[in-house]
DNA sequence: CTGTGTGAAAACCTTCACAGCA
DNA sequence: TGCTGTGAAGGTTTTCACACAG
């Protein structure tokens, strides 16, 4: 689910498959957890059970990175958690700037999770001039005016952003403009960026829909097999299931349309 | 990145490809957008650039749905959002439940992306007894004592964690085991649901590291081939690319470790 | 003649299964 | 013996390119 292009078409070697490079954080989390126990080696195994993924998987990523297992015993936990981290780049210092701290702003500058990684919020940036000088997560927010000097002065080549959807691509044009190179959209709305530029989303109500898909499914078998409660479906399943409906009835949902879409307040619009 | 089983290994017809069901919420999006702006029709040139899509992906993914477009024409647009619409299951009524109402709680039960699809909040949950009772979003938050009864009385399906790491595993067993059977994650931790539950997680800080991983390699390339400025990076590219560094100096990187990892006070950990 | 719908090819990702090293 | 590392097989997703409906 990448965007922006620039990833060459995996050209020899040294190209590690974006599927992999998803998953590397994953490990990498589960790994610090060994560490913090003091856990010396893993197994593919154990490993692959504390990131949720299978074995094969895992040992295949690994082996993208260079053979750093020993047979017969596993991989050296430090080691590891040393070679991951480098190769996601976080052993350097990557300043940030978020832009829009509004409900979801104060929570990703509250985000632990980024100061543990290599991430410095270099600046919290909004465009209420009610804001400007309050400061959030221990720093002060700053005035949008400023986007570019920050930008400039401290390096910053990730953006995130977390206005609401309509600010969000003059934000991201400021941003490119200013020399930023990746972005995280957490804006509802496809950024047109110039190539060179990546961008990644994240969408909070993308996913809830994605599950209601599932969830819809899942109701449909109920029906249509009559589960014993509400665990345990088969994974054999049948194969017809829910009405495909007439694909020709364009009349019938005239009234009850797109739902109640108006300018919402708070932070986003899908 | 979908997570829980169940999904049968797409059997016979009815099988809409996973990567197409996570594209659907993307079009829906650009056909809103139109459809607010009265546009009768559109091609799947136009609405895949609006989806920030390619064309040709777009129209295999409508052609599982259907055919639903018109040669030489193209798509009619309040048809197309009531098809995604009913595919997706959002035409019906999807209570939800959100657990941790920190300042990411707080922000979900602002969104307004989620009303608009159909699906409601039935409650805001959280341990904490000093939050019981404070409206957010309008909503009064509920002490967590009271998930189970909400959840039964409300059937409530899907639930949305956003605790810190270390309550989400027992927040989502209290969830199973009140009958819900989607769940999107946004605390740093890998769940385990019994079969037949879906997961989904967002998690903040993976995003950022995948882009950093990309921003090195930008910056490697960079050096080694003298692009011209910061754009443009051609996509042939060279193959060698950022020192292997050697895989057995294990001493040399005692001090500087995994980093700053404390028991942080706010949202979340990873 | 325009733009959908779709077989067929290509690219990509996952899983299998086992050789071989510690 | 136990577990990694990896070719080869099997799936899934994307892309191509074109027949054909309107």
């Amino acid at each position: 689910m990448a965007t922006g292009r620039t990833h060459r078409p995996a050209t020899r070697s040294r190209g590690i498959p974006e599927a992999t490079v998803a998953r590397l954080p994953l490990y990498l989390r589960a790994l610090n957890a060994l560490s913090e126990r003091s856990v010396p080696t893993v197994s593919s195994e154990e490993l692959a059970a504390a990131a949720g993924v299978n074995s094969a998987k895992l040992r295949k990523d690994f082996s993208y990175l260079g053979s750093y297992g020993t047979r017969g015993v596993g991989y050296d936990v430090e080691y590891l958690v040393y070679q991951i981290s480098r190769e996601l780049g976080l052993t350097q210092d990557w300043p940030i700037v978020l832009v829009g701290i509004g409900n979801l702003g104060a929570a990703l500058a509250n985000y632990g999770g980024f100061a543990s990684r290599g991430f410095r919020v270099a600046a919290l940036v909004d465009a209420d001039p009610a804001l400007a000088g309050k400061p959030v997560a221990g720093i002060p927010v700053q005035h949008i005016d400023t986007l570019e000097t920050v930008i400039r002065e401290q390096h910053v080549s990730i953006g995130v952003i977390a206005t609401p959807a309509g600010a969000a691509q003059q934000v991201c044009d400021r941003l490119v403009g200013a020399g930023v190179t990746s972005i995280l959209n957490f804006a509802p709305t496809v950024l047109a960026v110039p190539d060179g530029v990546d961008v990644r989303k994240v969408d909070l109500s993308i996913e809830l829909q994605i599950l209601a898909f599932h969830e819809q499914r899942k109701a449909g078998e109920e029906n249509l097999a009559e589960e014993s409660a509400v665990r345990n479906a088969p994974t054999t399943a049948v194969s017809g299931v829910a009405a495909k409906e007439t694909p020709a009835e364009r009349a019938a949902r005239a009234g009850d349309g797109p739902g109640p879409e108006g300018d919402l307040p708070a932070v986003m619009r899908a």
